[in-house]
DNA sequence: GTCTATATTTGGATAGAC
DNA sequence: GTCTATCCAAATATAGAC
């Protein structure tokens, strides 16, 4: 394969120029890809494109990725690890349920920040694309810490989880496709939020 | 234009055969078009393919739909009347709750049939696509059919149809693109109807 | 690693004969 | 209305020189 990482050189000492290199412009194809999804959906990413944007020739890329499928796998590996750091990252508050309620806008606000990403995300409609398992773990580390999250409010039902993020995808599909450049549904999200913590509390 | 369908000859006295004949074509490709979005995904529509399942060249389409847009465009018509019907047809049980539990499951059923007819009317992924006024018009009869449904139950504040909506839309997403072969959100339709319910009635 | 050149496929759409 | 023939554009991908 083309496309792996050059070998270290870190057996003669110093760092490995090439290989930083490499994996440098390897991320700088995958921006110009995010770029494009972003201008023209998900489905509408081209090589050629791609490839102009960073200055080679649609050629040339292949030496850093084998394939197109190759590029959304590293777009979906890279979504997972801010989705990832996203959600570590949102701070606890002073009661559960603030927390909870904070978390939920703080992800429609990921989700809404590119709305591309979360389409690839969360609702993977990009034809013959099967994530790598690394970035499933990824996301499956992202649901762990929602469990855990809902595990504080007093939801310890198996379905819990699911009505859950059901609830917060709806949001997030219906702001898009429905509303993409307003608030109509990340107005609803506390109300959304409340609806669920009281079917928690009193059942 | 050409795709129009031909003048009406009821002048003359008898049924107009070529315009019916016409009529029947446009349904055909409708029906191979379908087809092959449930194949292939709904970005995979191709002329050629679609010409050559209804045993037409390819230049053939052009003497019913202007393009391939007009396809989409007709498909998502279809849809709409198909998921009014559907939404119309749901009969009221002895009691409002049960009705609307009911008609979740309904609209989950209805959705899960054809997840490609799905993706089009309530995501609208297509590239480039803008439904028809009058499509849309079906689709604000379905919606006030709903509203007056969540009437029914209690819900009539402004943002509660949206949240009703969100979660509805957010079974069926999480639904196909995490399960898409099982029934793991169906299962949780019931206790999300049931949670929006005792949201509505408690508050 | 990058290029030129090219293969190959596939797509939407049009012209014009019949 | 349907066909043949064709155009044009775009796409992924490979071969091989440099």
């Amino acid at each position: 394969m083309t496309t792996e990482t050059p070998t270290a050189r870190s057996s003669r000492g110093g760092r490995d120029r090439r290989a930083e290199r490499h994996a440098a412009t390897r991320e700088e194809i995958i921006a110009a890809a995010w770029e494009q999804v972003r201008e023209h959906g998900l489905a509408g990413l081209s090589l050629r494109d791609v490839a102009r944007a960073v200055g080679m020739r649609p050629p040339s890329v292949y030496s850093y990725f084998e394939s197109k499928a190759a590029i959304y796998d590293a777009m979906y590996a890279e979504g997972n690890a801010a989705f990832l750091e996203h959600v570590l990252s949102v701070p606890p508050l002073d009661n559960p349920h603030a927390t909870l309620r904070h978390a939920a806008t703080s992800f429609m606000h990921f989700a809404m920040e590119d709305t591309s990403r979360a389409q690839l995300l969360f609702q993977r409609t990009v034809p013959d694309f099967e994530p790598s398992p690394e970035s499933y773990a990824m996301a499956l580390q992202a649901l762990e810490h929602t469990r855990a999250l809902l595990r504080t409010v007093g939801a310890r039902r198996k379905g819990d989880i699911d009505v859950w993020t059901a609830m917060l995808s709806g949001l997030v599909t219906q702001q898009i496709s429905n509303d993409p450049d307003g608030t109509r549904w990340i107005d609803r999200c506390d109300d959304a939020v409340d609806m669920f913590l009281a079917w928690i509390d009193t059942r």
